[in-house]
DNA sequence: ATTTGTTTGACTATTTTTGACTAATAATAA
DNA sequence: TTATTATTAGTCAAAAATAGTCAAACAAAT
């Protein structure tokens, strides 16, 4: 149900940069409770991701989901090394590097590199030191790829 | 049993790069318990022998196997794997990726996102800690360059 | 007899679905 | 204007729906 609403969403959003919708329709419309809407949201469409969403309560309310566009390349890293933080989840890290690959930031190989390095069962154990360390990771290989001479091997 | 499940798995992989199932499905279908999928996977789905499997968990969870080309340069790697072991400090962890650059078996680019992620100040300043985890993460990275993909193709 | 491989099931981990309760905003009444 | 009510969306935790792990029991091979 998810991935349908998901691919719904996404489908939508192919054609506009932005989509706004009145959960309790998009909920009728696939026959779910209204709070999976938010589940999608909270899930899907995270900053991480490439998305930002709005939303308003009370009579005419709505929810907003908005493509964030990136000037360019170097922008972009910027933008993600903010986004990361001090620290960061695997799977929210894992969005950062798929949505860079997506973007042909990087190619397929260095993509698979990177998501590999992100894997929870590589590090401690310990949550807040793991996430804190994988963040400390990732941002380095991202700022790593900004200073670096224009790309010859190119993405694919 | 195992192998049953295992020829009926190759018989779709041989039509098919990939293979998707849901666990309890296949064993209601063969009439086993479902970790018996799990041990099948285990014991012949490995990527020594050319599979990748991935999986999720949860409503509309999965298992999907998929057949991988194993690249020229899997028996260095496995050596090198093997070198490295369960510690390595930074310098070793800098020249074993040195190496596989002379060797041209990564790209500059590569190279230097794998010498970033070795760096020392990452990690937790526990220096037993971070030789095993620096190991752990060069290794997983190695593994990950045995083998290569079948281009799928993207569904709209 | 010993070792190696297979089967089983109890327990764990992860992800999604659901619904009761809460919060915010707009519309309306006083 | 202010208070009240209606109309949204948000939160959170429990329940449901998956898959994973591990070790004991069992079977097969040496």
């Amino acid at each position: 149900m998810t991935d349908i609403i998901e691919a719904y969403l996404k489908k939508v959003l192919k054609q506009q940069e932005q989509v706004e919708i009145r959960r309790s329709e998009i909920a009728e419309l696939f026959d779910c409770v209204p709070s999976q809407i938010n589940y999608v949201i909270n899930t899907r469409f995270t900053i991480q991701k490439g998305y930002l969403v709005e939303s308003k309560r009370g009579g005419g309310g709505y929810i907003r989901i908005i493509k964030v566009q990136v000037l360019d390349e170097s922008d972009m890293l910027n933008t993600m090394i903010e986004i990361i933080g001090n620290n960061i989840s695997e799977r929210d890290a894992k969005s950062v590097v798929q949505k860079l690959y997506d973007d042909k930031i990087i190619s397929k190989r260095e993509a698979k590199l990177m998501i590999v390095a992100m894997d929870k069962s590589l590090y401690t154990g310990d949550r807040v030191t793991d996430n804190r360390v994988r963040a400390n990771l990732l941002r380095s290989m991202l700022a790593n790829l900004r200073y670096e001479e224009p790309n010859k091997r190119k993405a694919d």
